[in-house]
RNA sequence: GCGAAAGUGGCGGAAUUGGCAGACGCGCUAGACUUAGGAUCUAGUGGGGUAACCCGUGAGGGUUCGAGUCCCUCCUUUCGCACCA
């Protein structure tokens, strides 16, 4: 019958349908059952369509939403839009299309082709980063942030993207390189609002060991905080008048103070001017002008240490010794205090350095290979260290700390390479920065109930690049009355960065409509977020920020609890073969987009998902295999056939084998959806399907049921289908995902496999939990076995019950 | 340079975490059904050897009755950090 072959593209609308109309997908507030939050991180709406590397994305969160809906959850699974950001903007500087309708197009275009995925979002709850109900409430988290003194506004050299024309944070600079356009980062001095995202420092590292997150994204969110324990101590400078000044250095080895042979400051230290001699003065301008005209690519490039001696000398708290003052681009103005004391032997950099200059070398802590050829960085004795002399380094650590603070020339400090977040932009198309500027009252907040304020309509979207966004043409925009003194004021016409609305877009799904709050009474008890999908891409930014962003939330009582995302996954994503020639990761600009279109045409959108799971280790890239969807649709449909086939004749009881089967199944996919091995739950279906189908004979009802629930979350057009066709109603998504029997999964009889001497000879079929000796005897009666042991001695047996016998004979 | 992960057939990848290496799929080979097959089904498929057997998880060593799995040395690839004192 025409009918019963497997017609996906009649059956996979269809139910698509049906979900929306029986509004499966809609998570409702006063739903009885315990709650579970599966998120997706939520994409920026581009132009191009999604390939089949998105998709994978976008698959497994739906598999384990509707997985955890299986197992009894009331689940939110929403999807959003972050739809602020560069692209729109150029778009619309190029195309002449305003960016809100442009990104207004987009979202249909991505939101039919998220459709054809058959994924279960609550479009009910969608949210868009540049709805201004939406960032009414970005804004408002910047004026509580400003209320609380978290967000400031400060002039000084920032991270400048010639390309983009604006101002962007430390987070968004990689490898000296613009990490939206690759242009590189220079630096301007700029006016610009900053988040003081510092103040978390210590609570963003020390909350990272309870979170349910891959350890390489808690190292990276670690490394990025970058807390270093150590000491400052302070110097005392000797001017070119002769009086002191006292110059603070932080070390994280103050046990190897007796060994600092010289300081260095950075070459945009305060000091480098009064501390340089006239004599000196040509030199170290020279040296200055160079290091000024240096990217930080070139300097990052750059393999040998340069620097230039001031001419002046400091004198080391310690033993009053009189050391030598040199600038050097090696030590960072922007880390500590942009001074350090150098102790070339036992810093790596400061032992090249000193090497490089000719400076002395003095050995304080006692080094195995001596320290003329290479630093000495490990612990030891301490040597040449007056009163410390002859104590370990690490006790001498303390003991240091504890006599400069004594003195009065040093402490114990921390340090972080975590810099505060640079958060304005020269840009159009972003949220605008709710702040009037008063010449009376300074800056001022906008008013809460005046919020949002709306991102004006502009004739030109450009970016000015002269520090200034867009905004600052509009004059009846800027020119508002001071709201505290209703004196003449202007705005603010910076924008916030792309990150501000993606930082706690997860908290706005739990009550999206809500007027009076960000998140209403109704909406908490869906958060947190229990299970968080996306790119490692998000590793330090988008991450960091959302718990910062909710660190802070849950200090103001807007949330009760400081940390978003109970569980992180990242996947990995797709690779394919580009015009390169090179296996690359799949994406419009290599031009090596696989278009999922075609293939659900031809195979199913079924297919396509399970083959997106098939394709290797969710967490792992994977490179994409034009034939391998054949194999999981040909699954697809000897599976339809079996259960067709059979439909209505089932066998009245199940035989032994296939309650085996059918238990087995039960727990390999529920065992490997835990674990998420994805890739080996479709092999459990194949192993299975390929089993019951060579019985050639009916199944029992109850396993066809069975199998299809527990297909349900994978192939859910398929398993409804077939749930109807079985004579079964309403959705397979009302059943309840299936438990297992140990009684069956635990076979009664074990393959034992028998080595001689760790050589495989034979295999033997024993009871299972059989005893040694029954093992034994059973053994040496097998022919393949025996013949090994004739006429030879048993040295040693080993066995492992249900396993294995090795027998050492000689 | 530092740190992390990974290296298994022609290919993607399995392996209950120390116990029969190569599940499952792709590809390939042979056969069946077919006017036909790029459909479907059946059988086979790590390498060598007529065979008994031997060899095989990047390379080399070690621990063990037994190692893809643990330890040491090295090589390669990918990712992250990259003068953070």
């Amino acid at each position: 019958m025409a009918d019963d072959f497997y017609n996906h593209q009649e059956i996979e609308p269809k139910w698509r349908e049906y979900w929306r109309d029986q509004k499966l997908h809609e998570a409702r507030d006063d739903d009885p059952r315990p709650k579970y939050y599966c998120l997706d991180m939520f994409p920026y709406p581009s132009g191009s369509g999604l390939h089949v590397g998105h998709w994978r994305s976008y698959v497994l969160p739906d598999c384990w939403s509707r997985y955890k809906w299986l197992q009894g959850y009331k689940v939110l699974h929403p999807m959003g839009w972050d739809a602020f950001g560069s692209p729109a903007e150029n778009d619309a500087i190029k195309k002449g299309i305003q960016p809100a309708i442009g990104t207004r197009n987009n979202i249909e275009n991505f939101k039919r082709q998220l459709n054809e995925i058959g994924a279960i979002y609550d479009w009910t709850r969608e949210v868009n980063t540049t709805d201004p109900g939406y960032y009414k409430w970005t804004q408002w988290i910047f004026v509580q942030m400003f209320k609380h003194d978290l967000a400031y506004k400060t002039f000084m050299p920032v991270n400048w993207c010639p390309s983009c024309k604006t101002g962007i944070a430390n987070e968004d600079v990689v490898n000296g390189r613009c990490e939206r356009c690759g242009a590189e980062v220079t630096k301007k001095e700029l006016n610009q609002w900053m988040l003081r995202i510092t103040r978390y420092a210590d609570r963003l590292l020390d909350n990272l060991k309870d979170l349910d997150w891959p350890d390489k994204v808690k190292t990276m969110q670690a490394n990025w905080i970058g807390r270093s324990e150590g000491a400052e101590v302070t110097f005392q400078a000797i001017k070119t008048d002769g009086t002191h000044v006292p110059v603070r250095i932080f070390t994280t080895r103050p046990d190897t103070l007796f060994g600092a042979t010289y300081m260095v400051l950075a070459p945009e230290h305060p000091l480098v001017g009064e501390l340089t001699t006239a004599g000196r003065r040509d030199e170290v301008q020279v040296y200055l002008d160079k290091v000024k005209s240096e990217s930080d690519v070139d300097r990052a490039a750059k393999t040998e240490k340069t620097g230039a001696f001031t001419g002046s000398y400091a004198i080391n708290p310690v033993n009053h010794a009189k050391i030598p003052v040199w600038i050097a681009d090696y030590v960072l103005m922007g880390y500590g205090t942009g001074a350090i004391m150098a102790v070339p032997a036992h810093d790596e950099r400061d032992h090249e350095f000193a090497t490089l200059f000719g400076l002395p070398i003095v050995e304080v802590i006692q080094s195995p290979a001596g320290i003329e050829k290479e630093a000495y960085c490990g612990e030891g004795t301490m040597i040449n260290s007056g009163e410390f002399t002859g104590r370990p380094s690490t006790e001498g650590k303390t003991a240091i700390v504890v006599w400069l603070q004594a003195k009065g020339v040093g402490k114990g400090t921390i340090n972080y390479k975590l810099r505060d977040w640079v958060f304005s932009r020269q840009r159009y198309w972003g949220e605008p920065i709710p702040i009037i500027h008063c010449p009376k009252c300074g800056s001022v907040p906008v008013d809460e109930k005046d919020l949002p304020v709306r991102l004006p309509e502009v004739e030109r979207y450009q970016p000015t690049g002269t520090g200034e966004s867009p905004l600052a043409a509009i004059v009846e925009w800027v020119n508002v009355p001071c709201p505290k003194c209703s004196g003449p004021a202007k705005r603010e016409t910076d924008t916030m960065p792309q990150w501000a609305g993606s930082s706690w877009y997860f908290l706005r799904y739990a009550s999206p409509h809500a007027t009076g709050a960000l998140v209403s009474e109704e909406g908490k008890p869906w958060l947190p977020i229990d299970m968080y999908v996306g790119g490692i891409e998000h590793a330090v930014l988008h991450l960091l920020y959302s718990r910062f962003f909710t660190m802070f939330l849950c200090d103001i009582g807007v949330v009760p609890f400081d940390e978003p995302f109970k569980r992180l996954f990242n996947q990995g994503m797709i690779t394919y073969i580009g015009k390169s020639g090179k296996v690359e990761k799949m994406s419009k600009s290599k031009g090596n987009v696989v278009n999922p279109d075609g293939l659900v045409q031809e195979f199913g959108c079924d297919s396509l998902r399970m083959y997106e799971l098939f394709v290797g280790p969710p967490e792992l890239d994977a490179e994409w295999n034009d034939k391998g969807i054949e194999g999981v649709y040909r699954f697809l449909k000897r599976a339809w056939h079996w259960v067709t086939m059979h439909n209505g004749r089932w066998s009245a009881a199940p035989s032994k084998e296939m309650l085996v089967l059918r238990h087995l199944l039960v727990k390999n996919v529920t065992d490997r959806l835990e674990s998420f091995r994805m890739n080996t739950i479709v092999s459990s279906f194949m192993e299975f399907v390929n089993e019951v189908t060579s019985m050639r004979k009916a199944p029992d009802k109850a396993t066809v049921e069975v199998f299809l629930v527990a297909i349900a979350p994978f192939a859910p057009h398929f398993a409804e289908e077939l749930w109807s066709r079985t004579g079964h109603s309403p959705s397979v998504f009302f059943q309840s995902w299936p438990k297992w029997d140990e009684t069956y999964t635990t076979a009664d009889t074990v393959t034992v496999a028998v080595q001689i001497n760790g050589k495989l000879r034979g295999t033997i079929v024993v009871k299972a939990e059989a005893g040694e000796a029954e093992v034994m005897t059973a053994a040496s009666q097998n022919p393949d076995v025996a013949r090994y042991l004739d006429g030879k001695q048993i040295r040693k047996q080993v066995y492992v019950k249900n396993r294995i016998l090795n027998l050492v004979v000689s």
